[in-house]
RNA sequence: GGUUGGUUGGCCGAGUGGCUAGGCUCAGGUCUGCAAAACCUGCUACAGCGGUUCGAAUCCGCUACCAACCUCCA
């Protein structure tokens, strides 16, 4: 396989090698959350999926700045009211108040699914300045206009300048839009019904506010993402990221703020997560289809019958490509749920196994080399976790195979076995970002670690007698107390749950 | 109505022209005191119709259905 690595490109709609601007050095902006309540699991799929493609990107030595901004205003609700605003009207907080509680949460979940931090994490309150001289910039281009406090920027004047650019990335005709746009008494002031607000003039009973050269206002819920990864990236960068739902209108307007502004291009690719759905329906925090991911973990929901942890989801997520949806099903998580417990106990089996052959691998040495090649040659297809995903699982066949002696470890050399541990080590731990959740971690997991030793040395006993009894009597006790008992050749094992 | 994408076996979910995806489930087998696990084998697939081709799930066309976006959303 290839070391090259292609992405799809939403721009194109295609797939392309992916070449940095700077050689070793890659610019990653991905759109935050919106934190004006708790963080749901269609943000945590979308974070997730740009966590991996963050950890594969470092994974092949590139040095990556890795921005997720935050935020904390200027997205308004179908009433025109900020939703930052109306959460802290409705709790009868400040905005930051609102703002830092979900940050907080936000912060909490995104480490429960092991999504390392971003480089920097910029909030939009905190890039007001940056957001003013970028209004002023698209105005000294002509591209904006001001009415009554508030500005907007002229779609159909930067498709003249822009060589009708705008809706490239969503496919969208600025004619088709004129016609089936809908007027909303927040837009009156618009020359064109494309047109969208910068800066928007806050009325006496907003709560964000802040000054500018157009008077009391806030700034348009589009720019923030133009602002700041311009400030942290520059005016063209690498990658940006975030949800299919942002495509159009969102990603569309950050392009042609950028543009607008300074002339220049932005991101030069654009990923786009799918989303996820239940029941065959997009989850969404608005219409109430939707499950949170504590309801996940502790299985209180009428939508499944088990609970799911943290790494089950991740390992779910890890099932379907990032471009596809994935829809949510009990099912779909048992399959999950057992799926990836194989998978952990595959791993846990290859940490006792010793390669026995001589210096030259044989033929079982041979495909684990070949299999795990191909496990990363997939990620360099558009990270493509199913697949590199399957093929890891041709691996957990070998490795069970190989502790059961169905194939035989003279087939594998001892460099190739230590080859395989790291590797297989890097790409579950480092690049998927999976983890051990072995619920008999810590003090009272080594207490019940020497009880178990004890109760399976007794047992042991008992069928040496060939005291049957007393054998199954202990095993079905133990699985009533959630512990599986396993008899080997080479003697018993034991795993809660 | 417009834009974008999708329709794969019992469930989930990869796959872009010929070669076993994978996970889960189910059936049979090996192993085991039995069981579990593990390993091996097997099962029902490519929405429909037409076309291109030596050959199509994969390309083209039409039809049907689904979803997302077009209004805040990851």
């Amino acid at each position: 396989m290839s070391n090259e690595l292609s992405l799809y490109n939403s721009l194109n709609r295609r797939k392309e090698v992916f070449e940095p601007l700077h050689a070793g050095h890659v610019g990653l902006y991905v759109c935050g959350p919106t934190v004006y309540s708790d963080v749901h699991l269609g943000n945590c799929r979308t974070f997730t999926s740009f966590d991996i493609i963050y950890r594969y990107l470092m994974h092949k030595g590139y040095k990556v700045r890795y921005v997720r901004n935050i935020t904390d205003v200027g997205h308004l609700t179908d009433e025109g009211e900020d939703k930052m605003s109306k959460g802290a009207r409705l709790a009868k907080l400040e905005p930051m108040e609102v703002a830092q509680r979900y940050t907080v949460g936000f912060h909490n979940m995104m480490q429960a699914f092991n999504n390392l931090p971003p480089n920097i994490e910029p909030r939009a309150t905190g890039h007001i300045i940056e957001q003013i001289e970028m209004v002023q910039q698209i105005l000294a281009n002509g591209l904006a206009y001001e009415v009554n406090g508030s500005v907007y920027f002229d779609v159909e004047a930067f498709n003249k300048k822009h060589d009708n650019n705008y809706g490239k990335l969503s496919g969208r005709k600025i004619d088709e839009l004129m016609a089936e746009s809908r007027e909303l008494k927040s837009q009156s002031d618009k020359k064109h019904p494309s047109d969208f607000a910068i800066w928007m003039k806050a009325t006496d009973d907003h709560i964000l506010r802040w000054n500018s050269p157009w008077g009391e206002g806030f700034p348009g819920w589009h720019l923030e993402c133009s602002a700041m990864s311009t400030k942290y990236l520059g005016e063209e960068f690498d990658i940006h990221g975030g949800g299919n739902d942002l495509k159009f209108p969102h990603h569309e307007n950050e392009i042609a703020q950028n543009a607008g502004s300074c002339g220049c291009g932005g991101a030069r690719y654009w990923l786009h997560t799918n989303m996820l759905l239940m029941n065959g329906r997009k989850m969404s925090k608005s219409d109430g289809n939707t499950i949170t991911p504590q309801q996940l973990f502790t299985g209180e929901s009428p939508h499944v019958t088990d609970s799911y942890s943290p790494m089950v989801l991740r390992f779910f997520m890890l099932q379907t490509h990032y471009r596809s949806t994935m829809d949510l099903t009990d099912d779909a998580l048992q399959a999950a749920k057992k799926g990836y417990s194989r998978l952990m106990e595959a791993w846990a089996n290859l940490q006792g196994l010793e390669g026995k052959g001589g210096a030259q691998n044989g033929t079982v040495g041979k495909e684990l080399e070949t299999i795990l090649a191909d496990a990363y040659g997939e990620m360099d297809d558009d990270f493509n976790t199913p697949k590199a995903l399957a093929k890891v699982f041709e691996l957990v066949s070998r490795i069970n195979a190989l502790k059961g002696g169905q194939l035989s470890l003279n087939e594998v050399s001892p460099a190739t076995m230590t080859a395989v541990k790291s590797s297989l080590k890097t790409l579950l731990f480092d690049v998927f970002g999976l983890k051990e959740e072995s619920a008999d971690a810590g003090a009272e997991g080594e207490t019940l670690s020497k009880v178990m030793d004890l109760v399976l040395d007794l047992r042991a006993q008992a069928r040496a007698e060939k005291n049957w009894g007393m054998s199954d009597k202990m095993r079905d006790g133990l699985k009533d107390a959630g512990i599986v008992v396993k008899d080997g050749k080479d003697g018993t094992e034991w795993t809660v749950g």
